[in-house]
DNA sequence: CTCCAGGGATCAG
DNA sequence: CTGATCCATGGA
C-alpha cells in the first residue's frame, strides 16, 4: 500500500485485494451512494459518496488507483484506512479459506477486492434492525432519511448517522414516517438501551461469541442474524456468521444438494467449516448467491 | 392481484 | 421446545 497527499486529495496505489463497488455494494453498509454510471465505468471504476465517523467522503475507483478527496493525511490515516481494513492481508486470508474449502475458489475469485468495512457501533445497531424483512434500497433510504432529519451535515452532500443522544427525542410515530414500518419500536428501544447504559460497546469487548449474542438480543428487534451482523460488521468479530434467506440459499445449494436444512443446523455447520474465517467467509458467499441465486 | 425482502416477536400447541 | 402467524412498506 502507498498513498501520497495532492492537492487537498490522497492518492492510493498499491492496494491489492481492494474493489470499491464490491466493498461498498455487498450488503455490509447502506448509508452510501454511487455517483458515477455503473453501465459506462467498467469493473475496476466506480465513485461513491459515503458517510463514516461523522464524516463525508467522496471517494474514486479507476484501476489501481483510488482517490479520497477533499480528505487530509490525518483523516485517511486514523479513519480511513481502519474504516475500509486496508492494513489487513485478505490475500492471506483467501488463501486460507479456498485451501482449506476448495469448493469455494471460484465463489471467492468471483468478489476478491470485498474487504471487511469497520463500521460505527450504534448506526450498525440500528441499520441492521431496520434491515430485518426488508429489501437493501429500502434500508439504504431509511438511514438516508433519518440521518438527513437528525444527523449533522458531513461534508460532500452527506449526513451523519445521529448519535443516541441526537435521537433521544424521537418518537416511534417519527420513526414511522421515515418509514421504518414496524421496526419504528425497535429503534426506539434500542435507543433507549444505548442511553441507560444497558448496552455499552466497550462490554463486547471481552466478550466470546455466544455471550455476545446473547446480549446482542436483549435489545428488541435483534435476532440471531442481526445479532451477528453487528458483530461482524462493527464489533471486529470475524468469525461471526450471519445467516437470512440468501445465505441459507447458497449454503444448501452448494453443501447439501439443494435439501433444505434449518438455519441453526447450518450456522453450526458454517462454524465448523470455516472457523475464525467464517464472517469472511461468510460474505463471499453472501455477494455471490445475490449475483447468481 | 399475489409474493417477497440481509427476521424477529408473539402466540399456539 | 418447535412451528405458524403477524408485522409496514414498496417493487416485481
Amino acid at each position: 500500500m502507498k498513498y501520497t497527499q495532492e492537492n487537498n486529495n490522497i492518492i492510493l496505489t498499491d492496494i491489492p485485494d481492494f474493489n470499491l463497488a464490491q466493498t461498498l455494494e455487498c450488503g455490509q453498509c447502506f448509508h452510501f451512494m454511487r455517483q458515477d454510471d455503473p453501465e459506462k465505468s467498467g469493473k475496476d471504476a466506480s465513485e461513491y459518496t459515503l458517510a463514516a465517523y461523522g464524516r463525508g467522503l467522496r471517494v474514486r475507483q479507476a484501476g489501481d488507483t483510488f482517490t479520497f478527496f477533499d480528505t487530509s493525511l490525518e483523516d485517511f490515516e486514523k479513519v480511513w484506512i481502519p474504516y475500509f481494513d486496508l492494513e489487513r492481508d485478505y490475500g492471506r486470508i483467501k488463501r486460507f479459506i479456498t485451501e482449506r474449502n476448495p469448493e469455494l475458489e471460484a465463489i471467492v475469485e468471483r468478489n476478491a477486492g470485498i474487504r471487511l468495512l469497520n463500521q460505527e457501533f450504534f448506526e450498525t445497531l440500528l441499520s441492521f434492525i431496520i434491515s430485518q424483512n426488508n429489501r437493501i434500497p429500502q434500508i439504504k433510504k431509511v438511514v438516508a432519511d433519518i440521518s438527513s432529519e437528525w444527523g449533522r451535515d458531513a461534508g460532500n452532500g452527506m449526513n451523519a448517522f445521529p448519535d443516541a443522544d441526537m435521537l433521544a427525542e424521537v418518537s416511534e410515530t417519527d420513526f414511522r414516517e421515515k418509514k421504518a414500518g414496524f421496526r419504528a419500536a425497535y429503534l426506539c428501544d434500542a435507543v433507549e438501551k444505548i442511553l441507560s447504559g444497558e448496552i455499552r460497546e466497550e462490554d463486547f469487548e471481552g466478550l466470546g461469541l455466544a455471550d455476545c449474542e446473547k446480549k446482542l438480543c436483549t435489545v428488541k428487534g435483534v435476532g440471531p442474524k442481526v445479532a451477528n451482523c453487528i458483530m461482524l460488521f462493527s464489533l471486529g468479530k470475524r468469525e461471526a456468521f450471519p445467516i437470512d434467506v440468501w445465505m441459507k440459499r447458497v449454503l444448501e445449494q452448494v453443501y447439501f444438494g439443494g435439501e433444505a436444512k434449518a438455519k441453526t443446523e447450518l450456522a453450526a455447520f458454517a462454524r465448523e467449516k470455516y472457523g475464525e474465517y467464517g464472517g469472511y467467509a461468510q460474505q463471499y458467499l453472501f455477494a455471490y448467491a445475490r449475483e447468481e441465486l
